[in-house]
DNA sequence: GCGACAG
DNA sequence: ATCTTGTCGC
């Protein structure tokens, strides 16, 4: 078991720290269990966070929707101190502090948590989602708005069509069409949850737009409370 | 060395 | 991520 406030207090301060945490800790990604099931009861809570360069500061967001219905039930915010550069590949770093913080105001335990960006999907395979999961020890997946360094062949023109998001040969995450006609998203396994039921909630998050409302939702949110801080 | 590169 | 105008469309 690790410790979310230990790896919290020894937060990385360069890119080579920052690897060898993600080397440490993607042991304990947990692959093996399906995840919740679609149409379960309980909450989905998507988090996001929003930067102000100019003074330093990060606002994030988690918010709650009944896992059935997607109507809101739940929101928080928090926010803090810049905490590490942009690095391809090093993006968990700067978010995961803040958004801990906005997860832990939260009235009730998430019973599965959409971030924004990858899981599995990501060089040394521990991305956000999946670093967010082993800290929180929640079932994630990572939803993402481009295909970042993988390849893809376009998925079916239809709502629901697939393609496997490839890191040479090996599947990593899947490029699923959420709406007809429109750019797909990438989905991808962050921790405690498979690949096909990520692809489950994702599209019935997006029932309406490209993105799923818990992305939406927290984004929207994350950005008024930067405008607000 | 050069380009690519989640947010 | 963020900087940014107008514009097309429901």
């Amino acid at each position: 078991m690790i410790s979310c406030d230990d790896e919290l207090r020894r937060w990385p301060t360069d890119e080579a720290q920052a690897r060898a945490v993600q080397d440490r800790l993607r042991p304990h990604v947990r692959l093996d269990e399906a995840g919740p099931e679609p149409g379960f009861e309980g909450t989905v809570v998507g988090v996001d966070v929003a930067y102000d360069d100019e003074r330093d500061v990060v606002a994030a967001a988690a918010v709650a929707l009944d896992a059935r219905t997607r109507a809101v039930v739940d929101r928080a915010t928090a926010v803090g101190q810049v905490s590490f550069p942009y690095v391809p590949g090093l993006l968990a770093f700067r978010e995961i502090p803040t958004v801990l913080d906005a997860l832990g105001r939260l009235a009730r335990t998430p019973d599965l948590v959409v971030c924004d960006g990858y899981g599995l999907a990501h060089p040394r395979r521990f991305g956000l989602a999946s670093h967010l999961g082993v800290l929180t020890g929640l079932p994630t997946i990572g939803v993402a708005k481009n295909p970042f360094t993988f390849r893809y062949a376009p998925p079916g023109p239809e709502r629901g069509a697939t393609s496997p998001l490839l890191d040479g040969t090996e599947e990593v995450g899947r490029a699923l069409r959420t709406q007809t006609g429109v750019k797909p998203v990438f989905v991808s396994v962050g921790h405690r949850t498979g690949l096909d039921r990520a692809c489950a909630h994702t599209l019935h998050l997006a029932a309406e737009y490209r993105l799923p409302e818990t992305t939406r939702a927290a984004d929207a949110l994350c950005r008024r409370a930067l405008a607000d801080a």
